[in-house]
DNA sequence: TATGTATCTAAGCAATTGGTTAGATATGAA
DNA sequence: TTCATATCTAACCAATTGCTTAGATACATA
């Protein structure tokens, strides 16, 4: 009997993901949002319950996103040291693209937010424990095809390639491209 | 014959310094600045013109604070690989202290505000342009001392030293202290 | 000791913040 | 075709934002 939505629920929360990429969490007012999001604020307010739940809807809505679109190769199965060492060199040619690189969503909130909500700080969480997952099993991989040394740390390589990641994401903001490359050609040949 | 000033405007800027350090820059409202700062806000607009010079000003501020008290060492003369391991190490260990890390000043500030403000963006280069430019001293002393091969690429190993700092900043928000120093043991092994 | 001047207090400014609500609107089952 | 119900519009809310200002205050000089 009732009206029916006139939007996707998935389809602004991908909106309001990427303005909360652009922006950071506390420059994006609801007004923007709403604006972006092609919706009303009642609506925002009645398929999300307030910014900050919206916020961490964005966040696993990036997982799922990152997932797809950028760790697609590292998340099949048999991916070891080629298609990592594939995806950091795409990430670093990123940054000759236009504009300012927006990092990444995660490290950004981290960096903004750090440790002073909880909620949030959960997401986070939850999102570098996977990258961590992602990490350890490629790694696993790239011993089991011979590509790495049999004595490879597992542990301790896929936290130096998590810290990698995390130092990329600030470096490709800060960082030219040569730079860039410098630093993750040193990161990759230490394994090696 | 004019009043003087009541307050002392580097004591002020410190405090300043260390609340956007905690916050961020959006999250720090006007009103919670004269707070801590112990001044009204008209003695901060006097003397700062306004919340973005401030805060620029807390930046360079956050450089001395670094020169004076954290990087003191590896600015030495003669400082090389043991010192730089040192405070990677001494990072490391400030994690297990009380409270959340607050990480680097400028690394948050480069993932909050990115490039989207010409006059921040400057002051966060300038930053990194000055933490790379003791790297490379640093790790140029460690070849003549013969701690490292002296085939080292100076100019790779600085640049891949400041992407890990950069990210150690990230990584102390969110990694434990194991990981965190699997993290730099990994780093620092690579280049002996 | 008197006084000119910058400093300080505290109130105020318009604009924006996150969030709510009353009433108009559209829809799909009966 | 009716009608109950959820969706939508747009105005509204108090609180807070960065910043300004008029007038009271205190101090270095004369």
């Amino acid at each position: 009997m009732p009206r029916s939505k006139s939007y996707d629920e998935n389809t602004v929360l991908e909106r309001a993901m990427n303005v909360f990429w652009s922006n950071g969490y506390e420059a994006t007012s609801v007004r923007l949002l709403e604006k972006q999001m092609g919706i009303n604020q009642f609506s925002i307010y009645s398929s999300f319950s307030s910014k900050k739940k919206l916020f961490i809807k964005s966040i696993s809505k990036y997982r799922e996103h990152v997932r797809q679109n950028v760790y697609q190769t590292l998340l099949q199965e048999g991916a070891g040291m080629k298609e990592l060492e594939q995806y950091l060199l795409k990430a670093v040619q990123k940054k000759r693209e236009p504009g300012t690189s927006r990092g990444c969503l995660v490290v950004n909130t981290a960096a903004e937010i750090g440790g002073s909500d909880d909620e949030i700080a959960a997401e986070v969480n939850g999102y570098f424990n996977f990258i961590r997952e992602m990490l350890r099993k490629v790694l696993k991989t790239a011993v089991e095809k011979g590509e790495i040394s049999p004595d490879t740390d597992i542990e301790k390589q896929s936290a130096f390639f998590l810290g990698v990641m995390q130092g990329l994401s600030v470096a490709s903001k800060t960082m030219d491209p040569v730079q860039l490359n410098d630093f993750i050609s040193v990161a990759v040949k230490q394994i090696k």
